[in-house]
DNA sequence: TTAGTCATGTAACGCGTTACATGATTAG
DNA sequence: CTAATCATGTAACGCGTTACATGACTAA
């Protein structure tokens, strides 16, 4: 997804600067918005605004100056155009499966406990935010935006819950038998261990 | 996460080629694995070998050279104090979501329910696979693997569910309230009707 | 007065993809 | 024989970030 189109969203709710732009993304990243950089940013403003999806106005606000962009009708009709789009199915880079799925039986399981831990303490913040959001009193949340929020409660609920059960079975050596028809999990460890045979003392 | 930490973590499980590290991430992209392009994994993996993580087994498997790489004693390091350093917090970045909350009252929800539908047909057939995959008879799924792939399973049940519920209110006309304490709502349909007043009749 | 925040911008760089180029083997 | 798959690679490009540069206003 563009950037452009990112820009565009946020100036339908209102006019706004490049600096704007970026603090609006700064506490929003609940998965519903995700930050940029004013190196995109600005760039990014004066491009939409040579092609005639946005305008400024410079203003002279509260002493300072600063300059608001707003849609055209250019700039509203190609942001419909994009909404309308089917929005492709998100790629999801979670660090914390992938290393979970290749965690191998030699390591300390108490390391990958730990970063569960972490894992449910930065979700359990996001979801008190995400729970408090449409409630503040000075937010904007528009009808569809609720339910937008609704599902980030629920993915974060569902998150917390699975490292809850994780951790246990983890703590408990529970753990499910998985699928083995070719003794991979042998394999890999004798690999191992045969590449660092050699300095067996002094391998951290 | 930079792909040399994910090559890494393929060619723990056995040794692999370019090819074959392709092909890995093609039907696990159940957002435990991500995919990534030639264009990285062959510059990669040469860059890996003339650091010493790795090293080329030049084969003629099956009639077809290959250069299978595996992991050195280094590269076993390497990749076990990556698995040891706290994964970040993903970014999920969602067009849906960025979608339905800035859809806006003067656009057709029918729409955004097809949207909806789409990404519903999606993570069904997702779930499906995710949910044969510990089952199927060949695929190596290690005990900590079977926990991701609970993950995979939960997240795509509470997204099918949500979906299923946005539809439900959406087409009963029952959306939630929302918090528009400045009438943002009214504000911004007024600044696209202006925007685009002067051409009513040919805006599509 | 000084640290923080409001405010705008650019240049260099990193990272990964797309598209291209090549060729062997295998299944229909 | 021909399309698909296996297999390896490079060059150009797109996209966005980091780091830098600048300056004004404001609250402690």
């Amino acid at each position: 997804m563009s950037i452009e189109h990112t820009i565009l969203a946020v100036l339908s709710f209102w006019p706004s600067t490049g600096y704007n732009i970026k603090s609006e993304f700064e506490h929003k990243a609940a998965g519903l918005y995700w930050g940029m950089s004013y190196g995109s940013i600005y760039p990014k403003l004066k491009k939409l605004e040579k092609e005639g999806f946005i305008y400024a106005i410079e203003q002279e606000d509260e002493g300072r100056k600063k300059k608001k962009y707003e849609l055209t009708a250019k700039g509203w009709k190609e942001f419909e155009n994009w909404l309308k789009t089917p929005p492709p199915f998100p790629v999801i880079k979670d660090e914390l499966l992938m290393k979970m799925s290749t965690w191998h039986e030699d390591m300390d399981n108490d390391v990958l406990i730990s970063h569960l831990f972490k894992r449910k303490e930065e979700a359990t913040d996001i979801l008190k935010f995400v729970q408090e959001w449409p409630r503040n009193g000075y937010s904007f949340v528009s009808r569809l935006g609720c339910l937008s929020i609704r599902y980030a409660e629920m993915k974060l609920e569902t998150e917390i819950k699975w490292i809850e059960e994780s951790i246990e079975v983890l703590q408990n050596n529970n753990l499910p038998v998985g699928q083995d028809p070719h003794g991979n999990t042998e394999k890999l460890l004798n690999r191992r261990r045969m590449a660092i045979g050699g300095e067996k003392g002094n391998f951290q």
